[in-house]
DNA sequence: ACCTCATCCTTGAAACTTCAACAAACACGG
DNA sequence: CCGTGTTTGTTGAAGTTTCAAGGATGAGGT
């Protein structure tokens, strides 16, 4: 805030140089998302999270997954995801099936179709991760951009699994 | 994206620790971008980057600025500007004034309701932001995601101010 | 003065996300 | 088997963002 004048709080601001790493980090994240959105409109015809969706599904055994877990490996939430695939599923790019196992479950399917556009676009995608990101960075930064991004995923997972150890109350 | 077999491709693909990386990056951006949304959506009943450009005013002379120059800062389109400041006028938080040099101009101004507002949510802002990064970082790595970041917006940035020198055609 | 082109900002529609509410199916103790 | 609470996934409405288009003013040359 640093314009935040007198005031007898214990808050701790940001200092200067903390101020300035979290603007940086702001405009970086912004720019990269902006960029790579309108890369992937441009190529694949659809924005960034759902190519992540996409895939993520190419990834997957059988191409598909349940939704619940798509979303929770997206970090997304389940009704964001459910429009999501909606979408796809107008595209053709997914489609759904239900889950033999639960009747409630759903799992979502990547197409060939699908298959096919992430084929397509996937090496333009690449370049242009890399071209802002790897081709910048030393390798030392690159190692360093790692840890710290994992820590900050870390510490705000809403306890990835196996957590429930010490268990108060 | 790893799972892209056998193609004469020279597409420079991510190793293994790229991939890491890129996806750390993902995740880690994306919860906190929807942690600090969720946060300020409670506390300060408006999305992030509503708050941003209301902190942004706050710091401006006579707290207002030219919406394509907040637009610049805040690093988004002046059609997105355009409806956020809609919304923020709806809410008292901010007006908007004629320019009197320039009669296309129109000055976006933070209201003493918005200042307040600001000065309310602040600390916990802060204090969210803190706690995601920097409470979790050794300074080492806090200098370090600075660097990165400044290296990553500034090579996706359209050319910020005075690159207009080896102009050629 | 005029023409031309650039800049400033807005607008409406379509696309996307969030939020709260909901139905259906599961899990499990009684 | 019955309740009770949980999990799964969807839905509709409201909020936000993008995109293409456009009206108005400014800037610079002729």
């Amino acid at each position: 805030m640093g314009v935040m004048t007198t005031q007898n709080e214990d808050t701790r601001w940001l200092n200067d140089e903390e101020q300035r790493t979290w603007l940086a980090y702001l405009h970086a994240t912004m720019l990269l998302e902006d960029h790579l959105d309108r890369q992937l409109q441009r190529d694949a015809k659809m924005p960034h999270v759902y190519y992540g969706l996409l895939v993520q599904l190419s990834q997957a055994p059988h191409r598909r997954m349940r939704m619940t877990e798509l979303a929770r490996q997206a970090k997304i939430t389940r009704s964001r995801l459910s429009h999501a695939v909606a979408r796809l599923e107008q595209h053709g790019w997914a489609r759904r099936e239900d889950c033999p196992s639960d009747k409630r479950g759903q799992n979502a399917i990547l197409t060939d179709e699908g298959y096919a556009t992430l084929q397509q676009s996937a090496p333009g995608h690449v370049a242009a991760v890399r071209q802002a990101i790897f081709d910048r960075l030393t390798s030392e930064q690159q190692k360093s951009l790692g840890e710290i991004m994992r820590i900050i995923a870390e510490g705000l997972q809403p306890n990835e699994a196996g957590a429930d150890l010490p268990w108060l109350r």
